[in-house]
This record gives structure tokens, sequence and C-alpha cells, in this order.
DNA sequence: TCATTTTACATCGTGTACGATTTAATCTAA
DNA sequence: TTAGATTAAATCGTACACGATGTAAAATGA
């Protein structure tokens, strides 16, 4: 059988154009408020719960220490967030909102979703769309091959 | 209405998710043919039609030549590909595969085929899947925001 | 307790990705 | 036919993304 190679490699395409789609999206969206699509990332994981360590972080977004510490540092830079070094463990760094981030949260959710329903994109089949990347992301997590 | 935007940023998260683990996956099948997961769709492209101009490679990956000049002279490098200038419009350049990039194209789909197929990623309905990652992206597309 | 191991983060090298600018070749219109 | 616009690549600057390695702090065990 030859039909299942071809429409993995379909797969993975829509997959990775989607993805590449998705950010240019929200990098247009964000460059107002000089933020990059990773920062962005970043900040929705902080506004769930603020004051996490780098690990932390990193586990929620699936990102290393060496994708995350530069981004980090940026943010640090750009008045984004403030990192101190944990009192209980002196190896680990919590990393916190500026009062500049907490105050952006709804400005941002409001441009991100003008944006995104200007284009009227739930059109297509989202939830099922969501579910099935849901299962597919899932396998990818047992898996570690 | 709250949800929408929820779903967006969940919806995009998973997309994003969903990318990294194929390039990952990709990536270390890919490495004993000592190709990356970008190299590998140049040579997908090329595999089915050979003797390209940058913009035409360009334009089936959605990559600009700041993406892809760096990754075909890398290729070069490598003796995947072989590039020369166009004898109809000097401007352009027609990249062609080398003998090695075309005796490899079995082995490749078949360590794919392989590594995919031992983790029953076919379980979560692909097919459903990609049709709506395909009316996604004709969505971005079209839209150019 | 103190040597071993593990853990949290930092750093480095390689490889994308993208927008902006530059250069050279081609095309177009007056 | 030639000045101006367009086009194909190349180059540059910024920002991920990842694996490998380094370092210091903490946890572990004999």
């Amino acid at each position: 059988m030859d039909k299942p190679t071809k429409l993995e490699q379909q797969l993975c395409f829509e997959v990775y154009k989607a993805s590449s789609n998705f950010s240019k999206l929200y990098a247009k969206t964000l460059e107002p408020f000089g933020l990059t699509f990773t920062q962005y990332l970043v900040l929705l994981v902080l506004w769930e719960e603020d004051s996490l360590t780098m690990k932390e972080i990193g586990g929620q977004l699936g990102l290393g220490t060496g994708t995350l510490n530069p981004i980090i540092n940026r943010m640090i830079q750009n008045g984004r967030i403030v990192k101190e070094q944990s009192a209980e463990d002196r190896r680990a760094f919590r990393i916190s909102l500026t009062e500049k981030s907490r105050a952006d949260e709804k400005p941002i959710e409001q441009a991100i979703h003008d944006k995104i329903t200007s284009c009227n994109y739930l059109d297509v089949n989202a939830i099922e769309l969501m579910n099935n990347l849901k299962a597919l992301n899932a396998f990818f997590g047992e898996m570690d091959l």
C-alpha cells in the first residue's frame, strides 16, 4: 500500500502551513503591542497563572531552555515580565507579569478576536478540527519516538 | 461572547504543537540521511518535478527567498542539489536533483512510512483532519490580512 | 556526611522563518 | 529606445527552535 505515505506527507504539510499561517496572522496582530507570536504564548500561560518557573512555562509550551531563555530575556528587556530567583530553590527563577502586561491582556485579546472574526475563519469546522488535532497531539505526546 | 476567543487561542496552539511534533518526528527520521525537515520538503517538491527555479520552489512551500536561499545553499554543499543560471532568464536559477537525491527517494519514503505507521498515528481521523486543515489553509490563502 | 546523581537554568551551534533592502536582469511605455 | 517599473535572487537583522554541553544548587544514599 502506497497511499498512506502520500497521505502522511500531505497531512504534515497541511499542518506545517496552517501553523505558519497562524503565526503570521498573530504576528501581524501583535505587532502594535511589540510582541511576537511566541512571546504572546508566554503571556497566555502567565495570564492563566502568574509567577511560574522557566521549567513550568517551558513545560506548558513544549519549549526547552535553549528556546525559552532568549525569549524570556527579550521580554524582560521589553518590560513585559520580571525574573527573580526563587527563595525556596535557588536554582529556580520565578517569572512574573509586569503591570504593563496585565493591563494589555484585554486589549490584546480584543485585537486578536477582531482580526480573527473579521476573516470568518470559524467557517471551517473549527471544533472538529481542534478535536482531531488534540487527538493527534495526544498521540505524539505518548510515543516519544 | 467570549468563547470564540478562547477557541481560537486553543486552535492556534494545537496547530502550533502539531506542527512542532511533526517536524520533530520527521527530523529524527531524516537525520540518518543528513536531511532536515525543510530540506526534505524541498526534495518532495523536486521529486514531483525536477529543475525548478527558486521562485517556483518557494511558491510551493510558501517560503520567501530569505528563508529558501540558505536552505538551498546548504543542500548544494551537501551534494543534494545543483544550481545553474537559466539560459532564458539570466536573473533566474534552476535547481536540480543530484543522483544521490534521486537514489534516496524510495529509502526515505520507506523510512518515514515505517516510522509513522509504527506509531499507528492514522488512528486519529486523519482524512477528516486533513480536509479541515485544507479548508483552513484555503481560508488563509484567500485573505491576505 | 560527603560523594553521586539529579535538577534548573544558561550557553552554544546549527537551521529555519520572515520582512526589508539591494542588485541585476527583464519588461514596458512613452 | 531609453527611462522607469517590475522581477528573481541575494543579503541583512531579528526571532524562534532544538540538541548538546556547562554550571551550580539540591536531593539522594551508603
